[in-house]
DNA sequence: GTCTATATCGGGATAGAC
DNA sequence: GTCTATCCCGATATAGAC
């Protein structure tokens, strides 16, 4: 199905992200030729570059974009109540937001590599933001009484470790709802920073 | 610094293995290339195919090496006591044996796509096996009553994604000492899976 | 906006001299 | 056992026609 001539550029541009995305998470970056994303988006190879400088900036683009989606929607998430509550929600935020981004979650966590230096900066800088989010929970539970944490940014790295594993085994369909998962991984998380 | 003609068949391979495990873990299976290699060991890049199949060969040897050393490794621990002591001892036992070989534990968890199906499920059993070595612990510990899980398996996920993830931090001369978060860490593991 | 064609480069792997 | 030379292929990126 190759695309014939026409004017696209407001679906071709979402596509080729879409696509590129698709194939860096299965073959990984570096794995992946342009020529590939062209044929999947159903367009010669040149095009690409209608619409991406070059290779890095699709990879900067997806895994920016990213972080920004996940950021907004924990600020967008409710925000009282005690440490606890709190944890909870960040946990149960954490499952749900990165399952059903399987792909792009993938991504940063595999291609970081591919960057250069100021783009990898860039997204570290915005993963730091989303730890410490994390961190403030824990230690205002330190300071509430309810968690008991030797060190509140190694108990940050672990919890959100932990959490993200998940994406390396669960699939749709399995032994275990999305529910379930949630549920266990929160007792758990609950039990390790208890008081 | 090139080689110059002579017989080194005896530390020619290691080198190779050992120069191919950094650049990997450095750059990527996909970005590193036999030249590259070769410059690195200090001989031609034909010169490695003496020595290697091909470059998946390469990789696939230095996984397969990695597992057989974790497995080996862990069966010449002490094996007694309760389950409470079982945890433990794995726990310290993975964050040493881990951040001991940062680079081949970086690969076997990033270029897994870059085998063929054999070869993949050639190292996922292994790692299977290793992750029952845990599931076995945590099972023992739930019939006597130590440990509290609603699935054996899901904490024994969970846990080893929390502890490889120190991997992803730690630094050798950074705050924390290695006994001082191998402590912190078991402190945490202890606690999620306490009844 | 997309196409074809191409420039330029570097990849994996092999052959054959020494 | 290592070297040089090479085959063949595919990579990124660009130029210019339509």
């Amino acid at each position: 199905m190759a695309r014939k001539t026409g004017s696209h550029s407001d679906i071709t541009g979402p596509r080729i992200r879409a696509e590129a995305q698709r194939l860096f998470a299965r073959h990984g970056f570096a794995a992946v030729s342009m020529r590939q994303i062209a044929a999947a988006v159903g367009v010669q190879a040149g095009a690409l570059y209608l619409y991406t400088a070059d290779k890095e900036s699709l990879l900067v683009d997806l895994l920016k974009g990213h972080m920004d989606d996940l950021l907004a929607a924990w600020a967008a998430q409710p925000r009282g109540g005690g440490a606890l509550a709190r944890l909870e929600r960040f946990v149960r935020f954490h499952i749900r937001f990165h399952l059903d981004r399987a792909e792009v979650v993938f991504l940063s966590y595999m291609e970081l590599r591919n960057l250069g230096p100021e783009n990898f900066a860039q997204i570290e800088a915005l993963r730091r933001s989303y730890e410490n989010e994390l961190e403030a929970i824990l230690k205002a539970g330190q300071a509430e009484g309810v968690f008991a944490l030797p060190d509140t940014k190694l108990a940050t790295l672990a919890i959100i470790a932990m959490l993200t594993g998940v994406n390396t085994w669960f699939r749709e369909g399995g032994r275990l709802s999305r529910d379930t998962v949630e549920e266990i991984y929160w007792d758990m998380a609950r039990k390790a920073v208890a008081a």
